[in-house]
DNA sequence: GCAGTAACTTAACGTTGTTAACTAAACATC
DNA sequence: GATGTTTAGTTAACAACGTTAAGTTACTGC
């Protein structure tokens, strides 16, 4: 009976080397920029090969996604959390940045791309809500727990519509920076400083009692290294201002 | 010499109906829903009548852009503005909101797609900057002045950072809302509340010193702080009370 | 040995954006 | 008034697209 398994093996490695080729390309091209044809190109199949594992290319790509977010929630869930939950917060603000400027246009395909409804999965069904997996889900938790550390203000409680409103904040940068960095019309500051600026509005804004700063700004000791964990590997890799990759 | 005239007029005209057909079918379908065919069919003009008009496809959207410009400065600036710099750009911030939401396929275009690199033209270079046509400067402006009437704490001193980042903060919400909202993995609050939620937190991250509060909503009392003669009222240009309503 | 399964190919359909070549009418010039 | 030029608009065509229908071919279970 190891035949079976042998076939199905070798068919997912042939549905693999569609998906690696399919992201590759749509890394650098963008969704339209692709096409299926040459995503057989790719792998030196013919272009129907592809429907045989994948509907269409709405499904392949939907596929992409899947995979997507669970990288998201690799970057974004990095090991050493720190313990304060502000300090959580933005942290994890930081990481989903890094995310959308380290795969700009998986970030397009996946919070910037108005999508025909998609039912859930069963495997998605499994991994909505669980912290360890849904990037959302550890989010809310991190608020959660400031909730409840008592350092929000006390009209503050609706842990969900804290979640959506500090994710909206971050995806404001970040897909603004994507979609209009280049316009010459407004004068941009660094990424860097705009995601630091918001997180330092938006979680301050949410406290309830304002930082108890000597001089020093939050903004520039949040930037510092200082923070706990210390994270040498961000501090080599900082946050290009322009999209980074061989975007074209 | 009304020859001349008369023909520049008349070709402007069918210009203009082209123009009219891709916003209507635009605004339904979306630009990749949208075919050069599709337009001329519409006006019942063959597709290749259109390239006497626009260089490309690209190009002709990107005009239907310029023109989106203007109306999200008309939606933008409405004639009534609070005095109070802070109500001002909560004001804004709920008029950007606004227009994104009556106009979401022309909002996807203007903000939430990565365009090819588009250069000036002269008649933009006329616009950028004057807050009466620009919505952004507009934007820059009541910043700038919230920041001289000495409402936001000292180390926010860069009105173009803190426009920006403004300006992310209510493109993430609606944005967001646009390419998310019906993805049923999160318990979405209404876009309403989302919205105040955002302009309450980011305004009150910016703010000196906390709003006093007895129990009244928040930040009605905004304008307490700092300057106690109020705001510079030599303020150049307040908002005009009759704006630019060119209907159309 | 034979029927069945299934991964994959070839050929084709209808659509897309865009170009080249052409028509026809209005104009300027002699 | 014939002539040549300009130009808005047309027809035909190209290459590329997503996708389907109808094969082909190789392996498997019986």
């Amino acid at each position: 009976m190891g035949v079976k398994e042998r076939r199905e093996r070798e068919k997912s490695e042939t549905r693999d080397k569609i998906l690696d080729a399919a992201r590759e390309l749509f890394v650098t091209e963008g969704y339209e920029g692709v096409s299926m044809r040459k995503v057989a190109e790719k792998i030196e199949y013919s272009p129907t090969a592809i429907y045989v594992h994948f509907a269409d290319k709405n499904e392949l790509f939907h596929e992409l996604c899947r995979e997507d977010f669970a990288r998201l929630q690799e970057v974004v869930a990095v090991a050493e959390m720190p313990t304060d939950p502000i300090e959580r917060l933005r942290q994890i603000g930081r990481n989903y940045i890094q995310f959308g400027m380290r795969f700009p246009n998986h970030y397009v395909f996946m919070f910037m791309t108005p999508h025909p409804p998609h039912e859930l999965h069963v495997e998605d069904q499994e991994i909505v809500g669980d912290p360890e997996v849904d990037a959302y889900a550890l989010l809310k938790w991190a608020v959660e727990a400031a909730i409840k550390a008592g350092c929000f203000r006390e009209e503050v409680q609706d842990a969900e519509l804290v979640s959506q409103t500090l994710w909206a904040s971050v995806h404001g940068v970040i897909s603004l920076n994507i979609a209009k960095c280049k316009d010459p019309w407004v004068e941009w500051r660094p990424l860097q400083d705009r995601a630091e600026m918001m997180l330092d509005v938006t979680l301050r804004g949410l406290l309830k009692s304002p930082p108890i700063e000597e001089k020093a700004p939050l903004l520039a000791a949040a930037a510092r290294p200082g923070a706990p964990g210390a994270r040498p590997s961000e501090e080599e890799a900082p946050i290009p201002a322009d999209l980074p990759t061989e975007e074209k």
